[in-house]
DNA sequence: CTGTTAGCGCTTTCAG
DNA sequence: CTGAAAGCGCTAACAG
């Protein structure tokens, strides 16, 4: 077995044919005798040549075959979140049938070169997967000047979007609450800001809060619990969305407020956190506590937890079908839609067993 | 804001200073003067110029900065796998602090094309999950020439390999049966070989089957067993590990063989279709059915599945780590390591509480 | 159906 | 600290 030929260069020159010819062997086969084609990539198994090199083609036709999906958390979180993972495989499945791959750009907490990654990734275009507003790896993937998708957030930004209407989607909830007569009722988000922050939100830092879509589901609650003539309702928050701090969270609203009889939160993660401290704190659920959360995620639903389903995964075919879209659209340099595209897609209420009508309070 | 500067050669050009400097200004910092830098990067913002271009900087370099991982499954069936979910999780653990992003590829069954996507993907090297012996996509994936790290299978090549011993692995579950006083026991496993199959299994095809982790947990079960003296173990497989299936290969088994007091499945997922067909038939497990599973997803271990565990998400950090030092070596031109690497790692048994004595029979 | 001509945009010696 | 020269390996016209 010989072994030389490691350029489509080099194997045209042993085979007397022209670098074309190669090239087509590959590219386009209908250039060229079935025959020859054959010989040719015989030949080239045989020396061990491994086909055109990725980078120089990518390089001479402006298209790398992949797009990029920009997951600010620590990368591995992604696939702990369930419905990140969802998001993801709507994302893969977008993919399939066309000539792309999916790459997975991670974006550490670190400001400075972290964004060199953004920069620097193979990809034909990316998919900003819900993101604070200014948060730099966002403007990392707008310098790029390659098509650009958020999803979720940040929201408002004259760029391609998907997502849903968060303030609205999370209303039936509240009514939820609301219908069933709760008049004490506290929320729990999840972070507001870039900076971490854990305790009770105030209403001015919520009017500017980076992150839009906790930020949009707290108004939308609060939107419709004031329009009910509520007075004072808690908002407390966790930076992290995870069993410990939701737990946390749930306690510290619980025993700040023991007057409360419902409590929404913004995540079904939260939701549970919630359900896991009554449990162990004896309090039943929906007897002596009502709760509702958001997402939808896979073991809330099981929970019979009442809460608002967004489609996740619909989502993540949506962003990555219209990234390719936008991709094929740039390189056949047509000129950017005005305005830019925005797809906001539908969410389902999910009646679940977690309210029910606060217990008759020990009146006169 | 004027809007020129494409490349980094135009760039150079308008502020009078060379392309090495401007290269310099991204790529070594530590090469030119801290505010000459500044002027260019700030020149470059304002111009748009969105940094040194990917393509032609791999093609330069020789490194595109990711790592691929093959998936032969339909693609986002990666993502509702829990055990793949757990594996991806753990190479992009692998990523964090190194350079690189993650590329999923797809791996459609079309034999043809499909392996161009391998071929053509924008990657240092690839990691090759789970696939079968004679699998196109691993040549493929060998052909370029490029590092490779074969993870779980197919098994015995000389390539880097990192996996878990999946024949010693089962034996303790099928112990667990044996010990139990079990002596009517058959065996649920998933594909054997590349092309669908659904039902028996005789032994002649497993000795040869192409997919060799599940044939060695077959094979491993069954050593146990025969030692133990048992005669016909019975063997049933369904080539898609989904919910129907599972179940459906639960009832194929247990109406075709009434007399089993235990069933050992080879996959979780098995196990709990047998769970649910035991539930629906009204079977109490472990009293009429002892049942024991293999991989601990994690709804398998809440549901107190007998079972063993292993350390999926370890083992997608192992092969990437491992991945990421042979692309280390490869672009150092170091010479592959002989033979090469194997990262085989442990497995626990998790005892659960479906494996019980059997009830006694009604003897005469 | 095949070959010739021109780069794609960048980094890297190696001298200044 | 800066600049000039020399490709990395490939594909897209276009002319035979």
């Amino acid at each position: 077995m010989v072994k030389r030929a490691r350029t489509l260069a080099s194997l045209a020159a042993e085979l007397g044919v022209s670098r074309t010819t190669v090239s087509n062997a590959y590219n386009q086969p209908d250039q060229l005798s079935a025959e020859l084609r054959e010989r040719i990539l015989r030949a080239a198994a045989e020396r061990g040549y491994p086909g055109p090199d990725p980078m120089a083609r990518s390089l001479r036709t402006r298209r790398v075959g992949s797009i990029g999906v920009l997951l600010t958390e620590h990368l591995s979180y992604a696939f702990e979140d369930a419905a990140s993972v969802d998001f993801l495989a709507g994302m893969a499945e977008a993919t399939t049938g066309t000539e792309s791959s999916l790459t997975l750009i991670p974006a550490g907490p670190s400001e400075q070169d972290v964004s060199a990654l953004v920069g620097r990734a193979a990809v034909d275009g990316i998919v900003v997967y819900s993101v604070a507003e200014g948060d730099p790896h966002l403007a990392a993937a707008r310098a790029r000047r390659t098509p650009l998708v958020v999803c979720d957030q940040p929201k408002g930004l004259d760029l391609p979007f998907v997502g849903i209407d968060d303030r609205e989607a999370v209303k039936p909830a509240a009514r939820a609450l609301l219908d069933a007569g709760h008049t004490r009722i506290g929320i729990l988000s999840i972070r507001l800001e870039r900076t971490p922050h854990d305790g009770p939100v105030d209403k001015g830092t919520l009017r500017t809060a980076a992150l839009h879509v906790q930020r949009a589901r707290v108004l939308g609650a609060l939107e419709e619990f004031t329009t009910a003539g509520l007075g004072d309702v808690p908002v407390v928050t966790r930076h992290i969305n995870d069993h410990a701090n939701c737990r946390a969270a749930a306690e510290e609203m619980l025993t700040t407020h023991p007057e409360l009889t419902a409590v929404l939160c913004t995540t079904d993660s939260m939701a549970l956190g919630v359900l896991e401290y009554a449990a162990a704190r004896g309090i039943a659920v929906p007897e002596d506590l009502s709760v509702t959360g958001f997402d939808g995620i896979r073991t809330a639903l099981i929970r019979g937890l009442t809460t608002v389903v967004q489609p996740n995964k619909e989502k993540g075919r949506a962003a990555g079908r219209l990234l390719l879209e936008l991709i094929d659209a740039h390189l056949a340099d047509s000129p950017p839609a005005e305005p830019a595209p925005r797809e906001i897609l539908g969410t389902t209420f999910h009646p679940g067993s977690t309210v029910s009508a606060p217990r008759a309070r020990r009146t006169p």
